[in-house]
DNA sequence: CAAAAAAAGCGACCATGGTCGATTTTTCTT
DNA sequence: AAGAAAAATCGACCATGGTCGCTTTTTTTG
């Protein structure tokens, strides 16, 4: 039985993620300290920088642990036959009322999703993926449904909506945009300008 | 004469930023503490927080210090009569690798410039400022050109570029492009596709 | 110009993220 | 099963960003 460490590896993790659930959720991560982590875990110190690289880290665990979650939860409220648009801007919404829940905690995570450190790269990506497929899943319904062209390549689309919202989201953080109202008028302003196109040669089309 | 007291805040101030281009260009912003930069400038450490509220605060101030600079260099660059694609590639590609030179002084700008702290929300927004204008200028004239819809603000249209640039950056940093060249690429065709429009109702422009 | 008020400067100090070398626990070898 | 190798754990320790209360310098008041 050699399965013996891998056992106590898996506990010994899950009792971190246990400790990051609870002091994270009840005090905001900037007032937990990595020792507390580790009190309330019942590991040593050095311990949990054996599972994780940095305090971020663990960040990102815990942000991963919470998204299947908010994604089920988008999930429900989307009409997957609702014109793109709107789909669109129910799951950016969504995104954004659960990243700005918390100041701090947002900005913490869209640092390190947007521009990871070498260090946090694996993780940032492991939540990008299921983001990019959830993206993805729309998208490529939509160009089914003759929404969207069909001659790009998906990433690129993806890239594209996904890029609009992290702008208006760095405009929130600027303080460019207080209300929710606001976002979500900005949104759809450059979601339709990524639709119809930024050149005049294209632009009759509304009057179909 | 009450004005020895401002004399000698400009010659402090002055002290610390001469120490942190010094210092940051020499051995980088990580490996430089605020203790050193204290010393270097012949100040005490707290002197330099009634200046600046963070160190990243400084790194901001230097960076300012350098964008004129790096800005008259791309404009020496840039044909403002060349096609609005190639003087935005130029702009970001300009941009990019400034940014890129050094992997940690790209990450930190970037982090502090899309998802500033409250603490550096203003530094931040004189950055953004400088550069929305730059780029507004571009924009301006294209629009008189007919090279671009009419009918938007600029603001939005600004946004929608910046947003592309950035998510571009990002996937390097994410480590999903590697070499200058596929950022070009990518850049080039997210431009395209922001300037045909994403939707298939207006698609057959290219043929003329 | 003297005394009081205000502003600027200082470095010892604190909190905390992360490291290091030694120790314990598990697995592998024979 | 005994000893060696490997993996995991530990907490004292370090480096550093930022704070606090005191001191010095400048300005204001009268």
């Amino acid at each position: 039985m050699s399965g013996l460490r891998e056992t106590k590896k898996r506990k010994t993790r899950q009792a971190i993620m246990d400790a990051a659930i609870k002091l994270f959720s009840e005090k905001g991560f900037k007032n937990t300290s990595v020792d507390e982590l580790s009190k309330t875990a019942g590991v040593g110190k050095s311990t949990i920088y054996g599972y994780f690289h940095t305090k971020n880290e663990i960040f990102l665990a815990f942000c991963e642990d919470q998204i299947d979650f908010v994604f089920s939860d988008l999930a429900k409220k989307r009409d997957p036959e609702a014109p793109l648009k709107e789909q669109l801007l129910t799951l950016f919404m969504g995104q954004f009322r659960y990243v700005t829940k918390n100041y701090d905690f947002g900005r913490i995570l869209s640092r390190e999703m947007v521009f990871p450190k070498e260090l946090t790269i694996e993780k940032s990506n492991d939540i990008s993926e299921r983001y990019l497929n959830a993206l993805g899943e729309i998208l490529t319904r939509a160009i089914s449904r003759n929404e969207l062209r069909d001659d790009l390549e998906l990433l690129y689309i993806s890239g594209h909506f996904y890029a609009l919202y992290i702008i208006v989201l760095s405009a929130w953080y600027e303080r460019r945009f207080q209300s929710e109202q606001e976002i979500e008028q900005a949104l759809q302003k450059l979601l339709s300008q990524a639709m119809e196109g930024l050149s005049p040669s294209n632009r009759k089309q509304d009057m179909v």
